[in-house]
DNA sequence: CGTGTGCAAGTTTTT
DNA sequence: CTTGCACACG
């Protein structure tokens, strides 16, 4: 008989596929079939008559949650089992019971950076002396604890860490801050779910009941919070179903607790435990490299894993006498093997152990002609310009949001400055209210001066003006902000080309706006937007279907798989990283993150050192990495390319022969890519850090110049009755696209067009 | 109050 | 080499 949901698994897989109660335990080693045997396990669950609205698949990112929702579709289109990331679980649990943690449901989720803001407003409260401690490692320290579950009240300062004493005296004042500003942090939104299914166990309980089956991707990753919750929820029914894998936990310094994986089956009774060691990715020589590799782990459950593939080439190691050099034979490779049609630009990738490495291998490619994308650097959200407009959003959305108000309230300057605003600050505190209150008593304030006082009450009154907008979709809000404040025009008199790529994320800003009130035209509040984007991170738009070249840090390659890798700098100091020596926990999981850049190749790996790099400006000499003599030689090509090593102290391999340079000698003349100009025209060569709207776009299109309608936002537009206008804000979608406009003689009144029938048209502007 | 310059520091970063 | 931040000036 076939079965759909068993046909072409392997016995270990059918095992994990056919479990529906009870706690289990999937091991899956990397290019398992992972993904595929859980959602074959849902697709299971639901024909073996469980609900679906008792199923919760639990994720870490957006893109693993997305790309287990489709496939689950696919396998049960009328399911409606609910995948999320941990934090959108909590997020809507913390709406619906907020009162119970002493929020209001309309409460702000700070990033990294806003709470960083309101840590150091609270370091400054407490006097606390912050000479040896950052404020970022204060809040760390904090965010340890709360991944620990330490609340502010129960932190012990240990005597041994000069740290611990600051978080001490600073974490209930952070808290505290945190709490009057109706603000959570990410953290505190899985702490305060967990708190609250401790504190209250008639909900526990409830929602044990509502939720009886519970799957956990990458467990391995999961720390004590994370596991409480999951926990706490699976009492009366412990339907746990976790799948990881030890070797690929790289998330320690996160306080990932490598333990909660490693005891589950102590944490549970009769724990169905399935090991998925048959890989389906990579080549034997790949495979076996990285299995001797992750044997010099202790703390981990041993797997031998295996593949069917038919044998490959050899894995190369190849040494490099300057890191320009590795940089350019990377790229003569890869433009090599294009040009020879064996492979497209998408079909490599190149990894690093930190992002400021990527610059010499960017200018390489470049130089080659090769398109090529950066996965991460500078996120499009925590732009200065993004985040500027959506602290309108959310300040308008949460009055109490003090960081919003501190951000937006001089920005654009309107003399406001710091004296100012550091009064409106301690007026709010010495009575109790936020900010934004405090601003509407300016007047009252004896410690401001009338100049300052005047400048505030008329942001007040802006602030008044765009509340009115609060209901409008999302878009339009947005665009009013954008005219109302004057944001827009400060960059758009400037001829500054920085100035210019600001606008043009503004317009992309808007154009996720746009698409957000289109796929919610019911539900698209301002609160679901701003938790939207506080919520994603661009790298979870990674799309690769773009044909070029990846280049990423060895974090950001989890869950990928590409043909052809390449791990850069394996040195000393960098991988493992110099602030990995201090620990051999550190150290292991160091290894484990080469283990996992090995294991995303497909066919061909190779992994390079330089014996002079140039790095933070420097020139530095350098030692391979300790992890290579751990590496199978005998299976490997070491290849030494150009000058062997200049100091003979260094660690040798017996088997080192200088290979001859014909390997490349022949790119170049013939090669698609070596006669063409990198140039500004061709799509792809120019550096290029991907932004959600481009990955979904691709990059021909990636300014919206082309927008198919002929009218956008603060464009000069003339009506025949009204005259001469602006469009201060746009709404709406084909037929119904609509423009508010602002006209000269109208003062602040605006009016409203739909586009598609008004007599509206743009004004030719010189 | 706003802006410019000098100086120190510089993993990784699912949310 | 970058980048963020502290401080001094106009």
């Amino acid at each position: 008989m076939t079965d759909p949901l068993f046909d072409g698994l392997t016995q270990p897989q059918r095992d994990a596929v056919a479990h529906v109660d009870g706690p289990l335990l999937v091991l899956a080693g990397p290019g398992s079939g992972k993904t595929r045997v859980v959602t074959h396990r849902i697709a299971h669950m639901l024909r073996s008559g469980v609900y679906s609205s008792q199923i919760v698949a639990l994720t870490f990112t957006n893109k693993a949650a997305e790309e287990m929702r489709s496939r689950v579709e696919r396998l049960a289109p009328q399911s409606t089992v609910w995948v999320s990331t941990f934090h959108r679980f909590c997020a809507r649990l913390l709406r619906h019971y907020s009162n119970l943690v002493g929020l209001e449901s309309n409460y702000t989720i700070y990033d990294t950076s806003d709470s960083l803001q309101i840590l150091k407003r609270s370091l400054q409260q407490q006097e606390v002396s912050t000479s040896h401690a950052t404020p970022e490692k204060v809040a760390r320290a904090i965010s340890w604890a709360k991944n620990n579950m330490i609340l502010p009240e129960r932190y012990e300062a240990n005597s041994a860490n000069a740290i611990s004493s600051i978080v001490r005296d600073v974490y209930p004042e952070y808290q505290r801050q945190l709490r009057a500003a109706n603000a959570v942090d990410f953290d505190d939104m899985l702490m305060l779910v967990a708190q609250m299914l401790q504190e209250n166990d008639e909900l526990r309980a409830a929602l044990d009941e509502r939720f009886r089956y519970i799957l956990v991707d990458e467990y391995q990753d999961t720390n004590l919070v994370q596991y409480l919750l999951v926990r706490s929820l699976s009492q009366q029914f412990p339907n746990l179903g976790v799948t990881g894998d030890p070797d690929q936990s790289i998330y320690g310094w996160r306080g990932a607790n490598l333990s909660n994986i490693l005891d589950f089956e102590k944490d549970f009774e009769h724990v169905n435990v399935v090991r998925l060691e048959q890989n389906f990715r990579s080549t034997p020589n790949i495979l076996t490299v990285a299995d001797h590799l992750i044997g010099h782990n202790k703390r981990r459950k041993k797997k031998s894993l295996f593949t069917d593939l038919p044998a490959g080439n050899p894995v190369r190691l190849l040494t490099y006498a300057t890191s320009h050099e590795e940089a350019h034979a990377i790229a003569l490779r890869i433009a090599s093997q294009v040009a020879q049609g064996k492979r497209r630009p998408r079909d490599f990738a190149i990894f690093y152990r930190v992002n400021a490495l990527s610059r010499s291998y960017e200018e390489a490619l470049r130089q080659q002609g090769i398109p090529y994308m950066i996965v991460s650097g500078v996120e499009f959200y925590h732009r200065k310009e993004i985040k500027d407009v959506l602290a309108y959003a959310m300040l308008l959305n949460n009055p109490r949001d003090d960081v919003a108000f501190t951000r937006v309230v001089n920005t654009p300057t309107r003399g406001i400055g710091q004296a100012t605003v550091l009064k409106l600050q301690v007026h709010a505190l010495d009575n109790g209210i936020s900010m934004l209150d405090a601003a509407r008593e300016a007047g009252m304030i004896d410690s401001l001066n009338k100049r300052g006082a005047v400048a505030v009450a008329k942001f007040v009154a802006l602030f008044d003006r765009l509340s009115l907008k609060i209901n409008e979709p999302v878009e339009e809000i947005l665009g009013a902000i954008l005219s109302e404040t004057g944001y827009r025009a400060q960059y758009e008199d400037s001829d500054d080309e920085e100035d210019q790529s600001r606008l043009e994320n503004i317009d992309e800003l808007l154009s996720s706006a746009r698409e957000f009130d289109i796929q919610h035209p019911e539900d698209g509040t301002l609160e679901q937007y701003l938790e939207d984007k506080a919520l994603v991170n661009e790298t979870d738009e990674f799309d690769a279907e773009l044909d070029r070249v990846t280049m990423m840090t060895l974090h950001a390659a989890k869950g990928l798989e590409f043909p052809f890798v390449f791990i850069v700098a394996v040195e000393q100091g960098l991988l493992p990283h110099d602030r990995s020596k201090d620990s051999e926990a550190q150290l292991e999981e160091e290894r484990r993150l080469l283990f996992v850049g090995i294991t995303r190749a497909q066919e061909e790996l190779e992994l390079s050192t330089a014996s002079k790099r140039d790095f933070r400006g420097r020139r530095q000499m350098t030692v391979p990495s300790t992890f290579l003599f751990e590496l199978p030689k005998e299976e490997m090509d070491f290849q030494a390319h150009l000058a062997p090593p200049p100091t003979a102290s260094r660690p040798q391999w017996d088997d080192v022969h200088e290979i001859p340079e014909d390997d490349y000698s022949q790119i170049g003349e013939s090669g698609d890519f070596s006669d063409q100009t990198p140039s500004e025209e061709v799509p792809g060569f120019t550096k290029m850090l991907m932004t959600a709207a481009d990955m979904v776009k691709g990059p021909q299109s990636a300014r919206p110049k082309s927008d198919p309608d002929r009218f956008h936002q603060s464009m000069a537009v003339l009506h025949p009755t009204y005259g001469l206008g602006k469009i201060i804000a746009m709404s709406g979608e084909g037929a119904k696209r609509t423009a508010t406009v602002k006209f000269l003689t109208g003062g602040q009144d605006t009016k409203k067009f739909v586009l598609a029938y008004s007599e509206l048209r743009p004004a030719a502007t010189s």
